[in-house]
DNA sequence: CTTGACCTTCCTGTGACTGGAACCCTTATG
DNA sequence: CATAAGGGTTCCAGTCACAGGAAGGTCAAG
């Protein structure tokens, strides 16, 4: 397969997959006119990364989850901790939000949102 | 006020304030001596763009902000718009986080955590 | 033989800072 | 007066996870 045909098969851009060679993520054979060549095991790698891509794992708990996935004798529990750890940031980041959007809200309600300058919005990010 | 003391009224890092001086948030004046002076309005500045960027405004709807905050013919309509669009921007991470923590909250909760390897986690983010 | 789609590498830019090096200014103290 | 500490200054590099684009090589079809 060449990258275009995995890019397709996996729903990562190209760019992303050399990326993710560039940071040894996935080794890709070469033809003899350079081109990467990759086969059904780095595609099936490559899909694993999107998908934990996608549930937000950063790239250095992905490289960990890769190794946990490549290793037969790993402990579900390494892989468990390391799947807790990241619910953990995204309730705080979720939390985060969730006060933003709340204090936000409320200087937006008592916004009238006319053409009059008066503007609770501003005077709420001047001061308390 | 030196940057130092400007740092510790607003909260800011003296970095984040180099920073925004760079980008033309703030520009203090000059002292003799090189230093930047910052005056009662650059302070009152200062604190308005932390407070917004801890509501998460984006450097430039911060400096949208700031416009209007400055402009006493504003109408509150624009400021309103501004903050709503932000606040879509929030509830639309919020909903990703979410959707990413019960994907994997279901995962993890399905995982036994213990010394076996098998693990519904790494199954599940091999695919469907 | 040419066209167009695909591939390659390399360089730059993103957002909003942060860390660090190397150096200047001010004030207090021995 | 020398010096040391604790400000300040500039500039450069790094962060994270790519994306955009230039310049050029390769391949299959017409």
């Amino acid at each position: 397969m060449n990258i275009g045909e995995v890019a397709e098969q996996t729903g990562l851009p190209a760019k992303t997959i050399r990326y993710y060679e560039d940071i040894g993520l996935v080794t890709p054979q070469r033809g003899a006119n350079g081109y990467r060549v990759f086969r059904d095991t780095d595609a099936h790698k490559l899909t694993f990364l999107g998908r934990a891509r996608a549930l937000g794992f950063s790239i250095e708990h992905c490289r960990e989850l890769l190794a946990l996935w490549e290793d037969r004798s790993r402990a579900s529990a390494d892989v468990r901790a390391v799947a807790l750890g990241h619910l953990d940031d995204i309730e705080e980041k979720i939390s985060a939000l969730a006060a933003m959007r709340d204090t936000l809200a409320e200087l937006v309600q008592n916004c009238a949102g006319d053409d009059r300058p008066d503007c609770p919005i501003l005077k709420g990010l001047e001061g308390p």
